[in-house]
DNA sequence: TATGAATGAGCCTTCATTCAT
DNA sequence: CATGAATGAAGGCTCATTCAT
């Protein structure tokens, strides 16, 4: 049980110390020595420490991208599928705060081609997230007066911006935040 | 007059280079170099390379206390008064944007009684900003049903995702994003 | 038989990658990975690393050893001895070529030990070579007024620069080169 | 005096050191610790210890090339440039014996892009003394019998072998051995 | 016999900072 | 005021070798 799986924990770990201390301020020793192992250790799973960074980001963008998918394919109307959309990334972000937190704040520590993976895969979800706006304008249930990547990044912003404000465990529950911000954001949105 | 230069060529210059790279990635040396100047300038008149970081801090905590001050003196009504903070921290951010990149990812690399005092000094911007909504409720503008800390959070989160989208330069004007993304917030605010 | 052939595999491969990168650029792993097997394997068959490197020695000192020997006890004259000693000395290090680039450039990455085991054999080795050159200035027929370890090294450096400039299978055929070389040198020896 | 050339310290310490226990088992601390300096210093001279290989087949090709040019430059006959060329580069090899040592046993351990140049520039120079053999040839001084390539081995592997075997200050002279090698090429290469 | 996960010592390199000039 | 050579601690990473299975 206890070395059961030492990959994970490192994983564990080292998210644990990336979001606390920074990507920067985290060496490889601490991680090895928080997860009980040895260098050796963390080598052969990972290939460097950048390897353990894009992992974070690669769970989060694959988690994100098939939540989109998964809601988008049920094919509802446009103001219930933003809501749907909404209250997920909320509750998903809440869920995985801590590699939120590393997620927006150590990009630029992520290697050049990693980056780049990076960006692509968030205009993807981008994209996706756009579809369904564009689609409310078009059946007039959402307001067209302000330009999509406005209305876009006033949503954005909102699950980016929770690890600098909520705790898990505080007196707001998980499922509050997510229903109150999808709340504010749709009330912004609605068409007159 | 040639210090005052100097100094202010390598604030600019470090704010460029942190935006650009992360605080962590650009080196002392590469400072320097992009600044026209040596390492024994740079110390001539900065401690550390925390002194430049916090510097950076310092620079945007005092103006946002400022203009909030400011605002909150005209005696305004609490919406009108919203109005005008929102917009002028949108505008302002805009203004400001590199700072405002390396303010938001960066804050795990300053020293640890300098973080305490930004966090002390946001805190204490916050508490300005949240007695606002307080004073909107009491007037029966604001709605009531959604906590303090998640109206508050749901506006804080769109300047701080400026750097993240937006262009300065590009199709949308700073007055434009400013005045939409208030529209955006108060319109979610507001009470029914 | 199985477990001989990896054995032999095992030596092939890492003659083959030390040669082409050095010892000190080639990791057990990549031998292992080339040949195909394990590094239990390898473990099981060499006790180190150094073993694989002493083993080319060995092989190519007992090799000469046995060659210089033979032709020695023909008890030809020394001209002929020499012509016989030469060439096959030239051919046989165009045999082995690969084992014959590492023999002359990874003497000090042995172990201290193994180093003065392959310095004693090589003195062995110069030692009878030596008598030959003696026993040719004893009988007229080689010149004696340069000293014996330079007419030594004049040869021997022939076969040690094999594999800095001759390619197996180029123009000029392994029985050509080694008639020409020893040709050049015995016309250099011949006494006047 | 003592820091007085901390560079050239440097430079002189780590030749030696490699030259002795090979370029792959001798670590910049060995080198810092010789010179009497720290690690700081030594990579702000050099860029790494590559570098510092390096600057070792950059100073013997520079040193050679320009030997081989001056000769040539004389316009003496073929038989008279050789004699000149082989007895310089017996010279200058023990001059910088330990130069020589690294320089025909680390080849492998120079990083690719410097390894084409070191062997661009040696393919320049054989080239420039190839040229004295083909004119000898034309001349019908040097024998024609056996492949220029031949030949040209035939003399190159001297200087190189010297590491192999001779000792300065030992029993036969720098300029006996310059001499004495130079005429059995000679004796060889001689048309009859 | 053979595996391959894990060790741990050591390596090269970087970099903020200092200080004699 | 300003220089830049030198410091020295710390960092990420490699790799020959071991050992429980």
């Amino acid at each position: 049980m206890k070395t059961m799986n030492i990959k994970e924990e490192l994983a564990r770990t080292s998210v644990e110390l990336f979001a606390r201390q920074g990507y920067a301020k985290t060496s490889v020793q601490q991680i090895v020595d928080a997860a009980g192992v040895t260098k050796g250790a963390l080598y052969h799973y990972f290939n460097s420490k950048d390897d353990l960074l894009f992992d974070i980001y690669d769970r989060i963008l694959t988690l994100q991208h098939e939540h989109l998918t998964e809601i988008i394919s049920r094919g509802l109307p446009a103001a219930e599928t933003m809501r749907l959309v909404c209250e997920d990334l909320v509750s998903t972000s809440i869920d995985w705060i801590r590699e939120g937190t590393v997620f927006f704040r150590s990009q630029h520590m992520l290697s050049e081609d990693r980056l780049e993976e990076v960006q692509r895969r968030r205009r993807e979800f981008n994209k996706a997230f756009t579809g369904i706006l564009v689609r409310g304008q078009e059946d007039g249930v959402f307001r067209t007066d302000i330009p999509i990547p406005v209305l876009a990044a006033n949503f954005f912003s909102d699950p980016h911006y929770l690890s600098y404000w909520y705790s898990p465990g505080g007196a707001i529950s998980r499922e509050a935040v997510a229903a109150q911000l999808t709340d504010l954001y749709l009330a912004g949105l609605q068409a007159k």
